[in-house]
DNA sequence: CGCTGGTTTGAAGGTCGTCAAGAAGGGTGG
DNA sequence: CCACCCTTCTTGACGACCTTCAAACCAGCG
């Protein structure tokens, strides 16, 4: 295998769980050819719509979220560079959430046929996109417990030590300093809050010097306090892989 | 394919997302050999375990959840009669979550492999599982939205729908009376309350003569009130499929 | 310079959690 | 059959957390 056979973003994060073939990892080569670039808050998919797409981002933010009938909005997941999004919603045939850009973004857009054939050709990248889409629900299911059983402080703590380690596996700045387009309104619709209750939890946080957010850039300046607040067993982010 | 090919509880449920062949049919039957008794209460699966199996339930309830640092619960998913439980997990190689058993149950316990096995040689197979472990999946969004954005009386009301919905499709007494063996606790770990809160919301939809819940069989009294309440477009639960 | 999108702050009130304790079953053993 | 568990349900009082409403502030930009 040569190190330009890694040179794509998605082969780089599925080689983490299984080292996969040349012939795989050219396959995904090509699925990535010609990514174009979208604009932030275009809509890529809809919730409710038939033939979904799968979309791999090359850079920049996006988010999945469901609206309520009652007009609220509970955004599900942050998609970041080198994710793969949507994947549920072709298995399903159907999308069960929307899916919007946070930011400008470079992505590729993929049929259900690209995604089919792979994982029925494939072995080892069936099994890395299926860990791939498995990594991400369970991101979800950590959410939800988090949403469920958390005040609003160790809600968000906890919510901004999971973002820093997702930064700091595809590489931001530091552990502890990175970049972070999320406007106060779409943190209290990640988080369950009102955003008026996310600027309270924000300046406690900045007032204990735990945590700062401020030009769109996260510094953490005290990781363990920050973890204290979470009430993580400590351990948690230290070890942990998936 | 004979009447007798569908005599299992998967393969009736898998079919109504995709038409299996007769030897999918068979393999799947064969998956449900000799389920196995299991008792209330009993762990089936600890977050964090390595090699995590599948679960079939061909009776009673199970359910997944996590339990935080600080000691509390959050119920990710019930499974119900028929339910696939734990795709994720495998997935993953690693329990991302616990699994117990609220009721007596009857089970089947898969292997990994076989689940590989099954999704690697059988294309409407593979289809139909990965279409199961999506619909699970999806199931969780829609509960992480509840969490997220309803009130107490709207969130419960929310979850019974869907639970009535559920028991409709494997069959329950009727739309509206089916027997259900969560007691307050439970639904307070599921909702994301305190069992007290839970007490005072079902009280309400009582005394409102919407719902009741009584020795384990939930009474919906008022469908289009619970509809109501629940702040949904009136229709998501008449046409949706998914 | 005014507009726009986002942040910040205050005041007031409702939802929900906490603490405490009583009531209603269901099972077990005397 | 009754006494005594246990678990689950039920209720009240109180306060904390979070939302709602209202408004000021700030930075970037046409």
């Amino acid at each position: 295998m040569t190190a330009a056979a890694f040179d794509n973003i998605l082969a780089r994060r599925l080689n983490t769980f299984v080292a996969l073939s040349r012939k795989e990892l050219k396959v995904l080569g090509e699925l990535q050819k010609n990514p174009f670039r979208a604009q932030r808050g275009q809509l890529l998919l809809q919730e409710g719509q038939p033939d979904p797409k799968v979309f791999i981002l090359q850079t920049g933010w996006g988010y999945g979220y469901k609206v309520l009938p009652n007009g609220s909005r509970q955004i599900i997941s942050l998609a970041l560079a080198g994710d793969l999004a949507g994947m549920r919603s072709v298995f399903l045939r159907k999308a069960d959430h929307s899916f919007s850009l946070l930011t400008d973004t470079t992505i590729n857009v993929l049929e259900r046929e690209h995604i089919m054939s792979c994982v029925a050709e494939f072995p080892r990248l069936r099994a890395a996109l299926l860990w791939a889409a498995s990594r991400d629900a369970a991101m979800v299911v950590e959410h939800l417990a988090n949403i469920g059983r958390r005040n609003a402080l160790e809600r968000t703590a906890h919510f901004f030590l999971e973002l820093a380690e997702r930064m700091r596996l595809i590489g931001g700045r530091t552990r502890t300093k990175f970049e972070c387009p999320l406007s106060q309104f779409v943190l209290a619709d990640a988080l369950g809050l009102t955003s008026i209750h996310v600027n309270r939890t924000l300046r406690q946080l900045r007032e204990r010097k735990i945590l700062t957010v401020r030009n769109g850039i996260v510094t953490i300046h005290d990781l363990g306090s920050l973890r204290k607040v979470a009430r993580l067993g400590a351990e948690t982010f230290e070890s942990s892989e998936i």
